[in-house]
DNA sequence: CTGTTAGCGCGTTCAA
DNA sequence: TTGAACGCGCTAACAG
């Protein structure tokens, strides 16, 4: 264990010693102000780098009123959503000296105001709110004095600004592809009801559908986001409609399920019938036979997005208000498109 | 957006003017010093929450120099297997009132440099490492001026503590496992020589194999970590050897495939071959037909073991060196054991 | 162009 | 028991 010499760290007044200058003198050297000699201003920059000299952020955000630190809460760590756009978040804000406070409320609102109070009276600069789910979330309210941007899950009141998937596009983008494909007789599984990312998608394949004036193969089928549920629905569906030439699954998981009910039924994949999801959860998508088409929710770039409507707002800029749906995007595998 | 008004946070020197008192006793009545009489301190406390007074935590961290924050330094954000970590150690050090910094290098040697920096001139009281591999890593070195701990990939240098799965043990429990279950002529297909987790489980799989009096049939086969891999192989194994009552794979996406293969030979699972893998990945194991018997590694709790070190090192006690190994723990289902 | 002074918010002397 | 004064490291006024 390196408890290493407790080595006071070097401050701005070493650097200024060694350089045979003021503190003030070295501070504007060392942050470009432009009342200094070039002389000078080498000299410090110099004696800088010899001592390694890395100035206090605390020093420097006591003094500013800012920290360069945005909290990220997230309702669910587990969750296969939020990770992505934690990285794109973390990357966005890394590359702009801006720190990250990462707060995991799992899901509990008791530890949600925990964690809420614990990164204001650490100052954060910003705060980037990441649900688990599509559905609106109650709103952090509107007496936090720092800018709040919700990601994934939307606030549920709309003088907030929320970034989320467009489902509903995604479900019309996937239907496209089927009939682009040449599909007509095409059936739905997907998972819970209660998930506005069900709903969201199944609204947006019936809108597609209907735009190319065809019709769903039975109902949505909704029920859990589980592989099983995939295998016994594909099961029912291709049974009872044997002229099925596509099943469009809610998540990559329940075409996993369909994929393997397909088989087991002695149907080729895809020549006789298509099978794609949503997600593109590449464990799941690369590794299926044969690999999986998914619509790709560009999660990273959603929580880049966020980062940068914080940025702005430190920026003073007005970043506004409402709900900004970010487009999901296709990704063709062998499951839809055969390979020669 | 709530850009609210700027309202300068409150200060202390607002709840001492409330309060009719000085800072310097406000300060010490907030912090429980006990040279301030009670009927004092009972106004100054009253005033602090009247004002939902919370003190900066720069100002103090300038002052004091420990700031209640570690660094989160990880390798990598994608892996399966740093999610669980970093949820452990979030967990832990949420509890005490430290908050944690996340810094995702991707597994770049320069951006882990220029994080480590970064934290550490944010004055950081203490860091964990969280790499994606069992394999060492180089250390970070000993002029770190706070407590490091390695997690998942231990160091390369025996004077840094290091915690990591325990992988031999791991192979040793499975197979130990399978033997209780009656199977004497297993296999064992595994992902890339180049993991230290995969040579491991490797060597604990021949050690139980032989204090068992049994033997593998057939080498141990090494290639990628995926599903696709679990399938070749598995067929290769089946074919060759149809003798075979158990397959122990290296993943759970490799049993996914193993699994898959037993199914398209007319093999059944568990009566005819077992199969078994490493991870507890939920959505794989418990999804698959039937379900995966698997050595869950324990990461949350490796996380939240990582995050008591760096706490007992604040506290000034000597955390040791070396590598400490976390023990894994069988989950068993339905792909070993027929379920009635 | 450079240095002196002041102050960000807090905790800790040391006198009163 | 209380308060005035100092300093943590830094930047922004101002004066020189």
């Amino acid at each position: 264990m390196a408890r290493a010499e407790p080595a006071r760290a070097v401050t701005l007044s070493d650097v200024a010693r060694l350089a045979g200058v003021s503190v003030a003198t070295a501070s504007k050297a060392l942050n470009g102000r432009d009342q200094v000699k070039d002389s000078t201003r080498q000299r410090v920059v110099e004696a800088a780098d010899q001592l390694s000299f890395s100035p206090n952020p605390l020093a420097r955000g006591l003094l500013a009123g800012r920290t360069g630190t945005v909290g990220l809460l997230t309702s669910d760590l587990e969750g296969r959503f939020v990770i992505p756009i934690l990285m794109g978040a973390e990357d966005a804000f890394g590359a702009g000296q801006v720190n990250v406070f990462l707060c995991d409320a799992r899901g509990d609102t008791i530890r949600e105001q925990y964690h809420l109070r614990a990164l204001l009276s650490r100052r954060v600069d910003g705060l980037i709110v990441v649900g688990r789910q599509t559905d609106p979330r109650p709103s952090l309210g509107h007496d936090i004095p720092v800018p709040v941007v919700y990601a994934y899950a939307p606030s549920d009141d709309p003088a907030d600004l929320s970034i989320t998937p467009d489902n509903v596009s995604a479900g019309r983008l996937a239907v496209e592809h089927l009939v682009a494909c040449g599909r007509t007789r095409i059936a739905h599984i997907t998972g819970e009801h209660a998930y506005a990312a069900a709903r969201d998608r199944a609204e947006g394949v019936q809108a597609a559908l209907h735009a190319a004036g065809l019709e769903l193969v039975g109902d949505v089928m909704y029920s859990e986001w589980s592989e099983r549920w995939g295998r016994d629905a594909a099961a029912v569906l291709l049974t009872r409609h044997p002229e099925i030439d596509a099943v469009l699954c809610g998540s990559d998981q329940i075409s996993r399920g369909a994929l393997d009910t397909a088989r087991d039924l002695g149907r080729t994949v895809p020549d006789d019938v298509a099978v794609m999801g949503f997600d593109n959860w590449e464990v799941l998508t690369t590794n299926a036979r044969p690999e999986l088409t998914s619509i790709d929710a560009n999660l990273q770039q959603l929580g880049r997005t966020a980062a940068q409507r914080v940025f702005a707002a430190l920026d003073g800029v007005d970043i506004g208000s409402g709900t900004e749906y970010v487009a999901g995007r296709l990704v063709i595998r062998g499951s839809t498109v055969a390979r020669r």
